[in-house]
DNA sequence: AATTAAAATTAGACACGTCTAAAAATATAT
DNA sequence: ATATATTTTTAGACGTGTCTAATTTTAATT
């Protein structure tokens, strides 16, 4: 039995689904279905039921039998928290222990379970309250309030944007290929030079060479725009 | 059985058991019954038992029926990287993110399982390899070397050393008021200024004021001498 | 609407780590 | 050396979280 401090109830294992139907849900907790899940979490729609059935019980979901499963109230406070330790671990992991920005969620995965309030206010402070972690994605305050993401597709971006390439929407074979073909990679500063209104195709500066890119690969790349 | 390459991942509880076995056994890797393992970790003897079976299987134990357990090479190194990664996240927490040296053991517990060999690599580069925590224990190598013990009692050191209280010998209540009569506290600097050789008693100076205690209180104090 | 396909649930099993209660081995005392 | 006390082990059980295989419910198709 791991008891993690005195008043959290809540196992590793439990704070994993929560965090995974949060994600699928979004923002309006919609209902996610027990597929979904199973999923997401590389586990088997069994065990899905089964814990289903123990956060409905604790208060965490609402749960309909063949209907799926959305956060309470609680349960999306929990999920929120525990993203909130994930993504300030995460940038922990980069501003302070120089790890790559594509290297560091393993980690976080695991570092997200340590249970100390004070540990994750001090952590934060140190590191500035940031609100933002190093792919983009908005950190929750302490009392789970959540921004709007910070990572942008390059094509919604205006001209003159920099930022930092930090994923991709489709991350298919053969969109990777390009981007090796043009050596870009995740990670790289990107600027918007210039942008064609008839194709949507943009003129950027990447890797301090000028390229010009397709509105399809446009809307595939995500970008942390700089302050 | 046959392994590839002796993969098997430590769970946290064998990577607790290591750990109180290791301290109970000391460096000489001494044989320690099955009680006193129980005591330390707060759990049954029985459930010692099942365990000291499985760290057997793994060759991480020798185990003889009745007779106790004590540490292989293997199962030694283990306990050495997890102690090692404990003090080091106890003097993150306390360097860094300016925890009390007296609360960071809890946390340092859940943070000593945390698995990512890179990752402890570069906090002790960031923490500037430490030698020792807070509590003046040394800090093991990633080799699995250990020093002595940094912290020494109040009565072995000599005249003049300055150095911080970071802890008692014997925690009994009558001691801990005396301490409190005489506004001491765990964390204090404190500096020998004189050392009288008859009884054994000490001229300090501890928080700034001058006081006299007797060699007993000297035995049942350590401090971790500054450089 | 009936049939087929997909999704979700149940039933039963297992590994892990723990426990209690009873039995066995070892240590201590008379 | 025998009886008693202590320590340790075994046997059997439980809760958590997972799985497979079979069944039930819902969705999609003809």
């Amino acid at each position: 039995m791991y008891f993690y401090g005195n008043f959290s109830t809540m196992t590793r294992s439990e704070e994993n689904y929560l965090k995974a139907i949060f994600h699928l849900g979004g923002l309006e907790h919609k209902a996610v279905s027990t597929n979904a899940i199973a999923d997401r979490m590389e586990t088997k729609p069994s065990s899905v039921t089964d814990m289903a059935k123990k956060l409905s019980e604790k208060g965490l979901v609402a749960y309909t039998k063949y209907k799926g499963v959305s956060l309470s109230k609680k349960g999306s406070q929990t999920a929120l928290s525990v993203i909130r330790k994930h993504r300030l671990w995460e940038t922990f992991l980069v501003d302070k222990l120089d790890f790559m920005w594509d290297e560091v969620h393993e980690i976080a995965e695991q570092l997200e379970h340590i249970q100390s309030e004070k540990l994750i206010d001090r952590l934060d402070a140190f590191l500035g309250f940031p609100k933002q972690d190093p792919h983009g994605d908005p950190i929750p305050s302490k009392k789970g309030e959540i921004q709007k993401e910070y990572k942008k597709l390059l094509a919604d971006v205006p001209v003159a944007t920099e930022g930092i390439c930090v994923g991709v929407k489709n991350s298919s074979a053969p969109f990777l290929r390009y981007m090796d073909k043009n050596s870009m990679a995740l990670g790289d500063t990107i600027e918007v030079l210039e942008k064609e209104e008839f194709d949507g195709s943009l003129q950027i500066k990447i890797r301090n060479k000028q390229i010009r890119i397709s509105n399809d690969i446009a809307t595939n790349l995500f970008i942390r725009p700089n302050e």
